[in-house]
DNA sequence: CAACAGTATTGAAACGTTTCAATCACTTCA
DNA sequence: TGAAGTGATTGAAACGTTTCAATACTGTTG
């Protein structure tokens, strides 16, 4: 019940502190005798080492943290799965929080893990600000910036191009004949949301097409339930004939909104490409074209690339990139 | 760059440690003028304050440990976002563990936990001997059951009645004219899993039915694609005509195989029943029907539940239960 | 048997906070 | 003018480890 110190199991045993604490870590050689006689005290009392005397004195925490925009959605899950298994293999834990893409509570999650002195900082910001972690990052605290690039601030990070993600999506679409293509996306403030919508926006324009945006809130299933109720209800000259959408949970939304509120057909009266290919995207209604995105590479690599930058203690900093690759299936037209 | 004690900051603002830590706290009254000398030089320096410190001062750490089956897993998925969320509101963070149902991992997050010295712990044990962590519990570490009851150990609980859930699935399919259900379902060392089958296997024995049973190495997409692929390839008259499923992931997968590899209609030839009701059973080729569980609310009940049992600091135990509801779509045959 | 080399163990400092009793500098009141 | 009261600030102990120099043992060797 009581919590139970190193001070009285050394009693219990009949030796010093300082001996116990060598049987508990190993760190020197111990009598068995003795370390039997410790090892049956720390059983009989229940003792459990107490981490913030033990990272007091010796300085660090052996764990990382990782803040991303959303943990309920599959992409930033897969990327804190990646994250985790690497982490786990350098024998470190990962701490994860969530900033539901508002600043405040993702500075509330950075500071958090700043003060827990976290080896190492990984983060996917919402804002364009990041001289607050060009900050962090120069007092000593190592910060990798995940899907987000560095844009000019003295940060390292990985990314997926999403410029190029834009691009092929919107090739795709025009290359099976679509004429009048639309953007479904919202938090535009998102580089993420903006570089998909700046590739497919110059494809667009080199085909002479229009890129019409349908703005949501966020991008959730609910979300693009809605997109798809506001542009099913055009008519049917004003209707786009395809949606490129910012990511699969609002394509999912957007084709749950065609089937229930309209007789159209999906790909011929409206094609559908998402973006991340998350494991669902496969069993949809329609099976989902979509750009998928190496999320779980993304995760370790981004630890990865951190603990080797933090081995290496140099100032430098690197952009690390993957590229995009689409995965065509039935919610748009055959090429 | 080096880190940047109290002690500094109070020699800059030429003060004592113990104001500069009244204005960090705000835990004392300090004249606004040396408040502002303070913050500057903490500015100035860029102090962290050192949580191990504080915490080991202090005492404890406001922060709960939360070790769950499978993060990836949409269920699990929820009962985090429960969980973060009522943590949020109680001003404490989470700590995530996912022990991928194994043992060993989830010892090694309860202990890291413990070291933590969390304020409390919510784990959805692997195995079913929960006398380590009973022992936890009673050494001062609250401990809630999230998903799995306490089966005459000394712990509180909060789960969903499964049995009920695989009676509410058959009595559905049975209802709609299905005389060969079969059960798909992996790891039935599981509880959860135990307890659908146990539920199931008690309607169909009722109706005077076999309930025969698929085994499945583990509850993913994946693994139901594979069962899929095995039932599809059954001859007509041996072939069940109805399958619950322990959970979505595996009726989705299930649902995959029966549409990829054979010509057989659902719900006609073959209906199918998930568990869970994961946002995405309502996109899926052809729409899920499912068990709904209130996943998170669960989360979110486990920590008021701990929160509130640690406050009354009474040694009683008490398991709260939910009871799940039965979700139909276009998978099974209308009753 | 003295000197020596290992080992095994010990003791105490240090880590950076929080906390609380003690002190200090002013006012106010009688 | 002295006493009492008020509010701001200080100083030092304590939290539970790790770590390392110092010490106590145990054999071994010349």
């Amino acid at each position: 019940m009581a919590k139970v110190s190193m001070r009285e199991v050394a009693d219990r045993a009949g030796v010093s502190v300082g001996t116990v604490s060598h049987v508990v870590n190993g760190s020197s050689k111990v009598a068995e005798a003795t370390a039997a006689k410790v090892n049956a005290a720390i059983e009989e009392l229940g003792f459990v080492r107490n981490a913030a005397a033990r990272q007091l004195r010796s300085g660090h925490s052996s764990s990382l943290g990782l803040v991303v925009l959303d943990t309920a959605n599959p992409f930033f899950a897969s990327v804190a799965h990646g994250a985790r298994q690497a982490c786990d293999e350098a024998g470190l834990s990962l701490l994860i929080g969530d900033s539901g893409t508002d600043e405040a509570r993702e500075s509330k999650y950075v500071d958090l893990f700043a003060e827990q002195r976290v080896n190492g900082l990984l983060v996917t910001p919402t804002g364009s600000d990041l001289s607050g972690l060009e900050s962090i990052a120069s007092r000593g605290t190592p910060v990798m910036l995940v899907d987000r690039d560095s844009n000019g601030y003295a940060l390292s990070s990985v990314t997926v191009d999403n410029i190029a993600g834009g691009r092929l999506a919107l090739d795709h679409i025009i290359a099976g004949g679509c004429t009048r293509p639309a953007f479904i996306g919202g938090q535009q403030s998102l580089p993420q949301v903006a570089d998909r919508l700046t590739g497919a926006r110059e494809r667009a324009g080199q085909a002479g097409l229009e890129l019409p945006v349908f703005d949501t809130a966020e991008l959730t299933i609910l979300a693009g339930r809605d997109a798809g109720e506001k542009v099913v209800a055009l008519t049917d000259d004003q209707r786009p004939d395809a949606v490129f959408c910012a990511n699969d949970l609002l394509a999912v939304g957007f084709m749950q909104a065609v089937i229930m509120f309209s007789d159209l057909r999906i790909p011929e009266d409206i094609a559908i490409v998402g973006y991340d290919d998350i494991d669902y995207a496969f069993s949809t209604i329609v099976p989902l074209t979509s750009v998928r995105q190496p999320a779980e590479l993304l995760g370790r690599t981004a630890v990865e690339a951190l603990l080797q930058e933090n081995a290496l203690a140099s100032d430098e900093h690197h952009d690390r990139q993957f590229t995009p690759e689409l995965v065509v299936r039935g919610s748009t037209r055959p090429v």
